[in-house]
DNA sequence: CACCAGGTGTCTT
DNA sequence: AAGACACATGGT
């Protein structure tokens, strides 16, 4: 099956710019590939694997472009609502600047962020794993490192634009070998093969490939991610926290990515050096401290408080003065 | 070669 | 509650 169709502007409040919107680094999946104008990946709708291109004119009126591909027949209704969802295009972005120009230490982020939106999971799973993996990373690196995994341990789809992987399951991870091979004791012959190696390490998640294993375990066994889904933020938080690797960081990173809670307030260097210097006169406050700050400031507004702060404090220069 | 990249786990004060 | 240190890997 392959249809195409359109998002109207009015089926959405305010900009959108979905190449800064999957550009930015956030966790819940790779940013996805370029094919021409369109952007594109395999995604899940209804269980059926489904490759989406998808292309806009950023902050334009102009209608979102949409073609999609797959073996099953799938209701284009079905598909829009999902990606409906991954682009936070159901947020309403204008009350979110009324918001943001209340406080004049956000307005200046409204201008640089402009279309900027949540880039929410295809796959809760996914996003814990790749919360997991962004830890003590570069955004560039955990990319690559999710992107291995699934070409190595996902299920393969081909289409005419390409070859595309799903996400592996819990199932498959949790089985997954740390080290195929000992590096130190193998062959020099099969070292040099070692790129081919089907194990977690040949995926280059360094030190994480512990935490992945045990995560994968945990969401097979104790920890059901769709009923956190239901509970309330901080039950959520606690019960996310339980799972290896996890920190208060990735934590509010799988809950906002991952999950959409609005609340969360993921604090990483970049976030306590702005936050710091807008809101603390420049003092260091300790971690707990400036994610209770967030939230209780920002209420509902504080994930997206976090993300415009966050590629703000990255990109605008406005911190290369101060770091540390 | 040292230091950093969207921190976390573990072990000490 | 807060500080010190290791940790894979690749880039500058």
């Amino acid at each position: 099956m392959k249809t195409r169709f359109k998002i109207e502007s009015h089926e959405f409040r305010g900009a959108f710019d979905i190449e800064l919107t999957i550009g930015s680094g956030q966790t819940s999946q790779p940013a996805w590939s370029k094919n021409g104008k369109y952007f594109q990946e395999l995604i899940s709708v209804d269980n059926n694997a489904c490759l989406v291109k998808i292309a806009h004119k950023p902050n334009s009126d102009d209608p979102i472009d949409i073609i999609a591909e797959s073996k099953e027949q799938i209701a284009e209704e079905q598909i829009k609502a999902r990606i409906m969802e991954i682009f936070g295009l159901n947020d309403d972005l204008p009350k979110l600047y009324d918001f943001l120009r209340s406080d004049p230490k956000l307005e200046p982020t409204i201008d640089f962020c402009k279309g900027l939106r949540l880039f929410k999971a295809d796959n809760i799973f996914e996003s814990v794993v790749c919360s997991i993996t962004s830890a003590h990373n570069s955004i560039r690196q955990w990319n690559k490192a999710i992107n291995l995994l699934k070409e190595k341990f996902g299920d393969e789809y081909k289409f005419s634009s390409g070859t595309f992987y799903s996400f592996p399951s819990p199932q498959v991870l949790a089985n997954a070998p740390e080290h195929e091979f000992d590096e130190e004791e193998c062959d020099p012959e099969l070292l040099k093969t070692r790129a081919s190696w089907k194990d977690l390490r040949s995926c280059r998640v360094g030190y994480r490939s512990k935490y992945i294993i045990k995560a994968s375990e945990m969401v097979q066994n104790e920890i059901d991610l769709q009923k956190v889904s239901r509970m309330d933020y901080e039950t959520a938080f606690d019960t996310i926290l339980k799972i290896p690797g996890v920190g208060p960081k990735v934590g509010d990173c799988i809950l906002l990515y991952g999950y959409g809670f609005g609340k969360a307030f993921p604090v990483d260097i970049w976030i306590s050096r702005i936050v710091a210097k807008l809101y603390f006169d420049e003092k260091n406050v300790s971690n707990p401290k400036m994610r209770k700050f967030g939230i209780e400031r920002f209420g509902n507004y504080a994930g997206y408080t976090q993300l415009y702060l966050f590629h703000y404090a990255r990109k605008s220069g406005l911190m290369k003065t101060l770091k540390k």
